[in-house]
DNA sequence: CATGAATGAGCTTTCATTCAT
DNA sequence: AATGAATGAAAGCTCATTCAT
């Protein structure tokens, strides 16, 4: 009669509280400090109730990057400028949460240990975010206010790029930076 | 005839090769899955043989970062734009050494825990590479080659910072990535 | 054939499987590594539907042990040399089966922690092949075959126990064992 | 100058410690209810005392065995039935000192899952004892007592064998068991 | 000084058993 | 009655660190 499935059902918020806190302490901690004693007590479960969702610890760090998307507002000021700088802008406001920044470390120094995690963390947020510049370079190509010539992908990679460096030299990133970047990538790219 | 100290002196041959062999596995795998067993083993000596040197392994990881000391040839090829190039393309070669990588990943996902690896890092690898790129970029603004109002540390986050987007982006990085880049930054920065 | 009771189980053919899939991993894997949640997936049910029947894991496996029953081909040669030589020849048969003897392990491993397990392996499975091999001893020692004062209890031990040291010593048992064994029992034991 | 090796030097007591409690509770226990926590509790040592000499629980385990010898008194009544009847009143009396057979049950059990203990407990328990029975009747039979034909292999199996077969039954040897089965084998093998 | 031995604390993973639907 | 979910209690193994020679 009814349409329910035999058996004690599982509860759907554990599954969530379970990711977040494996996401949280996987960047504060990194993979290989990260452990399933401190998520299941974190999370208010017991390690089994994790294992019975993943297979292991690989599986469930997997898991945690995979629930993170580009949730990020999208930017539209109508000029080029404005969008390029309301995105990286956006980009400095996600590194700069706790942690964000360890979080690319950890996936990175695993990168020869559990692959997993590096490519996941490209299809899941590296490749989004450079899509979103991408995309608003190409209009703007097409609509003839670039050089023909020019690289999208360097244009690409040093917009973004350019947080990464100024994080690694001070772990903080002034206010006008994404200006001071955009400025110049702008006057680097733009027809005369 | 020598004026050796009183006791047994120290083999400064043994320190070198602990330190080697620590960056090296630090880099491959991560300061938290380092071992010192394993250390001690691939260096052929004992644990407290490398104990007696540090005094924990923070002490030994970071010890073995500052023996890192950005040994890459000058460039010079007399204008800022073979000079800038001949740079970012010596980070690139840096960079895409085995696991080179890796170190800036573990170096950031433990800054958390092991504040000291960052710290180092910045000082002998980061500080020096900017300098010499800021140099570059400040030299050309005396000769009056660049627009006043431009940040040289924005410029200087952009040469570098692309490679690691780049990177980031998928692992590998393009040979003509180095000058697609500075002709932007080039661009975007000199006088017209 | 079964009359069933009132207040038996619904599904008996659960239970048999239940059961079959019990005792096959008990004497494959021996009762501390077989797992309860392999049965239950090898017997294509749920945990709690074993527990409903039974109370424990060593319930589980004395009432497997418990259906075992002596299925072998009554032997009739019509003498008691023959009689003997095929009891034997079908005692070795059955330890050849796979796992044959691992079973008989579990189950005196056990003695100290589970055993039950001993005592109805013996009731079950020892005891009755004695019988058969004492009854064609005392048969022949009615029809006065039989030295009088020979130990019939010492003589179905050799029997039987000739195959189990010798599988202790090499997990293989040669064709013409049983007859060697028959042939120096017999020897041993008739009248002259 | 000295021979004495260099470090710390092993306390021989410790390894020896170590082997006779992994004994006792393989015995006991069986092999996958042993455990290493409480070997190394019982022995008075830390769990990687244990992992510095063997490398896995399987490798303690096998060398616990490995350890065993068979040190029975040498038996010499001056004649076959005698020097026959002391070895397997030997036998008895190994077989039922605590747990000797739940040792034999562990081997068998795991013969599937660490094939090495069964290996082991043949080449140094089964095998002697085999090769002592052996010696005795080929003795005899070199001095003419025997049947020529009689399989020497049998009459050790059935002498050794019935006293597992009579273990097996009831866990309880009488007295005058070994002297029973002695009978009908001689009476069985020798010449008349 | 250098070595090999020892250890406490943890790590990932598994299992018999019980709960909630 | 049957299911899938949950759990406490290990188990095997490893690591940074210290001890004894």
């Amino acid at each position: 009669m009814e349409d329910r499935l035999p058996g004690r059902p599982r509860d759907p918020e554990t599954e969530r509280r379970i990711l977040d806190v494996a996401l949280a302490e996987l960047a504060r901690d990194g993979y290989s400090r990260m452990t399933l004693d401190s998520v299941a007590a974190a999370a208010g479960v017991s390690k089994p109730t994790i294992y019975r969702r993943w297979s292991s610890k690989a599986d469930l760090a997997t898991a945690a990057i995979e629930t993170l998307r580009l949730l990020e507002p999208k930017v539209d000021h109508g000029s080029t400028v404005g969008d390029l700088t309301g995105t990286v802008e956006n980009f400095i406001r996600s590194l700069m949460r706790p942690n964000g920044m360890s979080l690319i470390g950890t996936v990175l120094a695993e990168e020869g240990h559990t692959p997993e995690l590096l490519r996941l963390f490209r299809e899941r947020l590296v490749a989004p975010r450079r899509q979103t510049l991408r995309t608003i370079l190409e209009q703007a190509k097409k609509r003839g206010e670039l050089r023909p010539d020019v690289s999208l992908d360097a244009a690409v990679a040093m917009l973004v790029g350019a947080v990464y460096a100024r994080y690694l030299a001070s772990s903080n990133v002034p206010p006008r930076f994404a200006r001071d970047v955009v400025e110049i990538v702008w006057a680097g790219i733009r027809k005369l």
